[in-house]
RNA sequence: GGUACCAUAGCUCAGUUGGUAGAGCAAAGGACUGAAAAUCCUUGUGUCCCUGGUUCGAUUCCGGGUGGUACCA
């Protein structure tokens, strides 16, 4: 794990050799087979170097999710365990990484309807309505969670709705029993240099044509898939809102943004071994026994 | 070379009728269970250019210096 720029694809590469094992991804962007350039997607090369997994193999339609996740990587790792002692997982996207470690609780399979009706709620009269009615479904919930953040309002809301039980007594909390045991390695740099790395590498995504792969996503604007910096910043270039320079500047940003809150959830993990990317060799990283 | 104006946070600037200062942006810290590259919360970081003077006290007023900008030569 390490935030965004940070460097794993590159390091993944070599650790992978020495493990003997693949790939298997865990960042919730590069699952997707239309994102390219904006997601940093390893290259060519690299994926031809070694086998990946879950790297550019759905749309964007799908309406994935970090539940499918947890099935699909789990699977997998059941099936490649059977021919593998060690394996590698690599990726910047923390809940992805928790499901795989820890396991979501099982939460219904919320209707799209409905969802859209609570953001239909949302806009018309704020997080307050939603606030008051998650207070009598769930007030356990309602003390605990943020009540600031729409996002987890509307989440525990449908949840409620959909289950026809308070969304506390479903989301247990409780580590689930894996049948493998984790090694967390946690990349990370001077945060000077970890800025410039960001700054750097947009710059090269805009060489690389990123304004003509966000130009495509246009019509799937709409889609969670697409609510990802770099392509956003463009949209609203492309509604004439902001200028190309500025859209640039705000992809650096909010890169930056994103890559310190990753660090800050990374901080969590308190076994995690970290490592500075600025000087250090995938040798110094000792792999038991392939 | 002369005249005028400016010099305050990383940047752009406000302000202090003399009691060591605050906005925006940038940034820092945090939360996180199917949107997670998402969503949300908190926070002002400072030789007020340097140096003398006046004053109980100067970032503020006065002199000098340095740097910048504009105009005139």
């Amino acid at each position: 794990m390490g935030p965004t720029g940070v460097g794993k694809t590159e390091l993944s590469i070599a650790l992978a050799r020495q493990a003997g094992s693949p790939v298997i991804s865990c960042d919730s962007r590069q699952l997707y087979r239309e994102l390219n350039v904006g997601v940093a997607r390893p290259s060519e090369e690299q994926l031809r170097a070694v086998p990946h997994y879950f790297i550019a193999d759905r749309s964007v339609q799908s309406g994935y999710s970090v539940g499918r996740y947890e099935q699909e990587a789990i699977a997998l790792l059941s099936e490649l365990f059977t021919r593998h002692n060690t394996l590698l997982m690599v990726g910047g996207s923390g809940l992805y990484i928790d499901a795989v470690c820890y396991g979501m609780d099982n939460m219904p399979e919320v209707d799209s309807e409905l969802r859209a009706t609570l953001m239909r709620r949302l806009s018309l009269e704020g997080v307050d309505g939603l606030r008051r009615e998650l207070r009598i479904l769930d007030p356990d919930y309602y003390s605990a969670v943020d009540l600031k953040n729409p996002a987890r309002v509307v989440r525990a809301l449908e949840v409620c709705l959909t289950a026809g039980k308070p969304f506390s007594k479903i989301r247990r909390n409780v580590p689930k029993n894996r049948s493998f045991s984790v090694r967390f390695l946690a990349l990370t740099r001077s945060r000077a240099t970890l800025y410039e790395r960001i700054n750097a590498r947009v710059d090269r995504m805009m060489e690389q044509g990123l304004l003509e792969e966000a130009r495509q996503m246009l019509p799937y604007r709409h889609l969670n898939a697409l609510k990802t910096v770099g392509y956003r910043e463009l949209f609203r270039y492309f509604d004439g809102e902001i200028t190309l320079h500025q859209a640039v500047e705000l992809i650096k940003r909010n890169t930056r943004r994103y890559a310190k809150r990753q660090l800050t959830w990374f901080a969590r993990y308190e076994d995690a071994e970290w490592i500075d990317a600025d000087n250090f060799s995938p040798a110094a990283i000792a792999i038991p026994d392939a």
